[in-house]
DNA sequence: ATATATTTTTAGACTAATCTAAATTTAGTT
DNA sequence: AACTAAATTTAGATTAGTCTAAAAATATAT
């Protein structure tokens, strides 16, 4: 069934509003988030309803059906894998990714995205720290990310580590990294894939393999 | 301006088969290369001869203007890149581009398109050994490329020499390669980009370095 | 509980891109 | 030169997505 760039818009824009709360999604909640009149809106559901991707009570808002939502899911996944794409090897800063990926979230070819995907090292979230879904549309539900995935300027609470041999508790330890702790990435050196943080007060540098043992969730 | 991708589908169209003779494009013509019909074409060319995308005689026929003419090439600018995108990076085979290229050809960023460009390493041709349009919309005019940026599968005459040192002369007789010989590219090595060619029977290993300074044309 | 305000839907109209069928212009043939 | 065939344009209709204005349903407030 073919699914037009609008709708797709529609679908996705449904599913963001979605994560908030569990209520059925109003229309003027759409219009708005899509920036277009409710009576638009309105037509627009008729239409996903017939192509069952959305449940549609008159007056009393929508949900997606599992068919809607794997299709929002399967563009949320393209948006945000071409978002790494974009950073990782085309020099964009973070902050300049959002309106090319609008567009190029829609590109339908399977091969070129899971051919992307493979290319990008099957990353697990995007620059701005969002969960990439799988291709089944499977979405990483927690919030923890590895410090090695951490995005820079922005504060991470440590919520545990993978590794928990003793050398590696006690280099935790000496630099005052435990359960709770608040750390700010400041810089992260291509080369070696080493970060510099901000640990109480202090600055330390800390390297991949350390980096890739420690799970942190953003502070907010 | 914004142009539709309707409309730059159109502009693309005239202007691949402005490229067989200098007359002007007939209705007809652009209605089989789209696949619609002529009536349909004719609306068509009054909005595009109202943006002075094109000049148009009614019942004569169309030809681009210069801004019609830049505005194809940056789409076939792009569309070639994307396909060197594709099978440099994402294992698509040069058969299996077309298509996805022609999505990619319509995202508007003038920045992705130059860093792509630039991630590509400045590519002059796409994997069919089409010419890629530089960012001012000139076109290598010659149909001529070097060894090393051929074609697997593909046969070619050697049209001319970079480097004509004498050392470099005698390793060209001694495997028999001159001007119009005939020559097949059999293979490349990713590794060291050296080619494996057949040359009047026989089959030769050429390093990067030899390829890069002879100058072959397609064999039509 | 009834009036008022808000939200949502319906009705009718508009634009872009397409179509079919009819009319018009150009080209080709004797 | 006149007549037929082919190409092109016009006229009127259709679909997707949007809008404004009016009507209908729901929510709120006294």
């Amino acid at each position: 069934m073919l699914i037009t760039l609008t709708e797709e818009n529609y679908l996705k824009a449904i599913y963001h509003l979605g994560q908030k709360s569990d209520k059925e999604i109003s229309t003027n909640a759409i219009a708005e988030k899509i920036e277009a009149k409710a009576s638009s809106v309105t037509d627009m559901l008729k239409k996903l309803a017939d192509k069952k991707l959305i449940s549609y009570r008159k007056y009393k808002g929508v949900t997606l059906t599992e068919k809607g939502r794997l299709t929002a899911v399967d563009i949320i996944r393209k948006h945000r894998l071409w978002e790494v794409f974009l950073v990782d090897k085309l020099n964009f800063s973070w902050d300049e990714v959002h309106e090319v990926a609008e567009q190029l979230e829609h590109i339908k070819s399977p091969k070129l995205i899971n051919e992307l995907d493979a290319y990008l090292d099957f990353p697990t979230h995007d620059p701005h720290g969002d969960p990439i879904p799988d291709k089944n549309g499977q979405i990483q539900r927690t919030d923890k990310i590895t410090l090695s995935q951490a995005v820079i300027n922005q504060t991470y609470i440590c919520v545990g580590v993978i590794d928990s041999s003793s050398d590696f508790l006690k280099y935790l330890d000496k630099y005052n990294i435990g359960i709770g702790s608040e750390i700010t990435v400041l810089e992260r050196e291509e080369f070696d894939q080493s970060i510099t943080i901000e640990i109480k007060g202090k600055t330390v540098v800390m390297s991949k393999i350390i980096s890739t043992n420690i799970y942190v969730k953003k502070n907010i």
